[in-house]
DNA sequence: AAGGTAAGCGGAGGATTCTCCGTTTACTGC
DNA sequence: GCAGTAAACGGAGAATCCTCCGCTTACCTT
């Protein structure tokens, strides 16, 4: 049955030949270029392993299936914002209050699930734990926690990150905007209204 | 591409031929009788087509797709449960104080998901919105929507019901419990915190 | 009770994901 | 340089999901 084998997380980090390197980011490029070409629905891997100049396998071995691929594509075009919160201005970077720089972020963090949402869902669909293994999920929630346990020391930090990120998974977002019909600015308020009550 | 496609939902409730009635019923006990006997993992639509002496035509007709067939097997697990909260004896049932109910609500739900992870795990990742479309969640949002807008009128009671419910998808459950070691009693700890800063 | 029709049925086949393993290639130590 | 080895490569093929559409059947109407 091989629909789906999670691949184990190999624990060494083997440095990488430089073969391997230069093909993943023939693929990674092929696979960005054919999503922005067509939408992420009709990206299939044997295409994405043409278009890189590489067997189907090479993609695999790389990548270990498609919801990583996309993931990391994701993760590609969301460097800039990474910086943004580890390192920009404030409120959103270092300088500004926790209170204000966690409500920055979570805006921030709904801006870009409204983008990136048809990559998002799709990523999500294919594995169960991409999403919070390869995704930038962990950077993410280890920002959060920090910020949390500066303004409620007591807490269980990471959970309350993880409890605050949940409403951002991409199939109940989507299903909140499209089927539901709310806003946009309606989910900011709701993050605001929980962020009153749990940051004080 | 015929990897998705969602199932448009017919707004017109027909009211099913007994043939199909029938055949609904053996689709379903079959499904649940082999991933009893083998795991969800393990279920192809093909064998449970055979097993029920039915074409996959006809699964597929009755049933959209994999995911809702899936839910289709856990609601039918999960109706004493539902009866529970909706019926029975307090605090999950009528007649306790809402604060308490939502308590107890929310434990009970972390329960039967830690019971039923690998079928909720499964029938998330094979489509989108099952899970709000098809499964129980609807009336679980429905019920804590209701009894949050009782402690807190003014607040956005929907959204917050899904802000709360969004912990319990089931691959960040599983993530927590099984990747970063979380112990169940840990989580109901996390609620527990959550709940009293926004129910007051 | 007979005829018409909308609904249901079945299973072959298209499309896709991922695995497997024999072959090739980059790096290391001498 | 050169040989040895671990890693990487490629693509055929197995397994699976879901669609499509010609045939069949239950239900309603008269």
């Amino acid at each position: 049955m091989p629909r789906k084998t999670l691949p184990v997380a190999d624990g060494g980090q083997a440095p990488e030949r430089a073969d391997a390197a230069e093909n993943r980011r023939k693929i990674l490029a092929a696979a960005a270029e054919l999503i922005e070409a067509r939408g992420v629905e009709a990206l299939s891997m044997d295409e994405v392993a043409r278009a890189a100049g590489v067997g189907v396998g090479t993609v695999y071995r790389r990548f270990g299936d498609r919801a990583t691929l996309v993931y990391a594509v994701v993760d590609a075009r969301e460097r800039d914002f990474q910086a943004a919160f580890l390192g920009g201005p404030a409120p959103l970077g270092p300088g500004a209050e926790p209170r204000a720089r966690i409500r920055a972020f979570l805006h921030a963090l709904v801006d870009r699930t409204e983008e990136q949402l048809e990559l998002l869902l799709m990523a999500e669909m294919d594995s169960a734990d991409a999403r919070f293994k390869e995704g930038s999920y962990a950077l993410y929630q280890q920002h959060l926690t920090l910020l949390l346990s500066e303004v409620r020391p007591d807490a269980d930090a990471a959970y309350l990150s993880d409890a605050l990120l949940a409403p951002l998974a991409a199939n109940l977002y989507r299903y909140q905007r499209r089927t539901r019909g709310m806003s946009v600015a309606r989910i900011k308020k709701g993050y605001d209204d929980l962020l009153a009550q749990v940051t004080g």
